[in-house]
DNA sequence: AACGGATCCAACCGCCCACGC
DNA sequence: AGCGTGGGCGGTTGGATCCGT
């Protein structure tokens, strides 16, 4: 397999980075774009490699970059995680907003790994060193059932994690909605190829008149007929345009956000859970005007091959809830989970689980003044 | 003040994987 | 199928800074 030819056997620039090259490699991302990392440092004229410059930008440069110290919560974060996760830094950083992985795995090494470590923690398997912490029914009961508990956990992060990637992906499409300039590769043909997405997907024409949208909607192709009477869904994710939307209301050009529908045969109006693209402005007629609009309602997958809606019902901050919603609900359920769990998996584990989260969290939140380890 | 060890963290290195040809 | 390339990821390095003696 190729490698790409090193840094320095170019003769290109290596070590700290100037204010200069920083201000060369900001101003060219901004006017257009990384593209190509490879070919980004001549045309920015750099004398860097593309990798050096990809990491420059995504470790320091980038704008939605938190920086300073970690907070108390970021430090519970990072270490529930990685009890769970290891060391998959890049995994750890999608819930640690604004975050970049480089930090979160220097501030491991040189701040938590130690501190787990004086703790009597391992840092490793965040288990006592010496099996003594912890433990009320002795040292190798309770190491299995930590073990046990960290694959539960582990399995269920990585499905947690994989959410988190659709979550942001969905909020991406959605952005692409809003403002297709900046970022046109987040079509939803494009976005249902790189994920487990479908879209229902309706076309059609409407007026405008006042604040409400009302009119009738043909499409322009026919579709198969999904089980439940819905329609337009290919495997593929290639959307497919149905006859059954006939009428809509309360639907703002532009807006992402709810709309409600009437399908063909049904006398109810239902809230469209997902975005709603208004393509173009056809014409102004008065003080009606007419517009083609194309519908998508994500929908994404459940168990057994199930397909879901995807959008957060009734949620009319959806962005605001893909992007603090996972991490938020993970951090915040890692005590109430044991409440609402199935009864059946058994409260004594999830008792114990509450409590292995408390018992480091406890050590960790003891600042060195109240804890004699420090 | 000077020195040396400890600590911090930006940056680099090397491996891996996905993708296109 | 094999190769070249781009890019992501985790591990490591080394210069700067801090801190104790």
């Amino acid at each position: 397999m190729g490698r790409s030819v090193c840094c320095d056997k170019m003769g290109l620039k290596k070590g700290p980075w100037t204010p200069e090259e920083d201000q060369k490699l900001l101003a060219y991302i901004e006017e257009n774009g990384h593209g190509s990392w490879r070919a980004l440092p001549s045309k920015a004229g750099l004398q860097r490699c593309g990798k050096s410059c990809r990491l420059r930008w995504t470790n320091y440069l980038r704008p939605d970059i938190k920086r300073g110290k970690f907070s108390l919560q970021e430090e519970q974060t990072i270490i529930q995680l990685h009890a769970l996760l290891g060391n998959r830094w890049s995994a750890i950083a999608t819930h640690l907003p604004k975050r970049t992985d480089n930090e979160i795995k220097n501030y491991w090494n040189t701040h938590l790994k130690k501190r787990l470590a004086r703790m009597g923690l391992d840092p490793v398997t965040h288990k006592p060193k010496n099996g003594t912490l912890l433990s009320s029914n002795g040292p190798s009961k309770n190491a299995a059932k930590l073990s046990h508990m960290a694959q539960w956990e582990s399995a269920r992060l990585e499905a947690e994690a994989r959410l988190a990637r659709e979550s942001k992906i969905r909020l991406n499409y959605f952005k692409h909605q809003l403002n297709p300039s900046l970022s046109p590769d987040l079509s939803p043909t494009k976005v249902a190829e790189s994920t487990q997405m479908k879209f229902k997907s309706w076309t059609g024409s409407f007026s405008k008149s006042s604040d409400a949208i009302s009119g009738d909607l043909e499409s322009p192709t026919s579709t198969p007929t999904l089980s439940d009477g819905t329609q337009g869904v290919t495997s593929s994710g290639v959307p497919q345009h149905s006859k059954q939307l006939i009428e809509v209301k309360d639907a703002t050009p532009g807006s992402p956000d709810l709309a409600l529908i009437k399908q063909e045969g049904v006398n109810e109006w239902k809230g469209l859970e997902g975005t709603i693209d208004f393509e173009e402005i056809k014409e102004g007629i008065g003080n009606k005007v007419s517009f083609t609009a194309s519908f998508h309602e994500i929908m994404v997958p459940g168990l057994e091959g199930q397909w879901y809606p995807g959008a957060v019902p009734g949620s009319h901050n959806m962005e605001s809830q893909m992007e603090e919603g996972f991490s938020g609900q993970l951090l915040n359920n890692s005590g109430d989970r044991s409440l609402s769990d199935n009864e059946d998996a058994g409260r004594g584990s999830c008792e114990d689980n509450k409590n292995y989260w408390n018992s480091i969290l406890n050590f960790v939140n003891s600042s060195p003044s109240e804890s004699p380890m420090f």
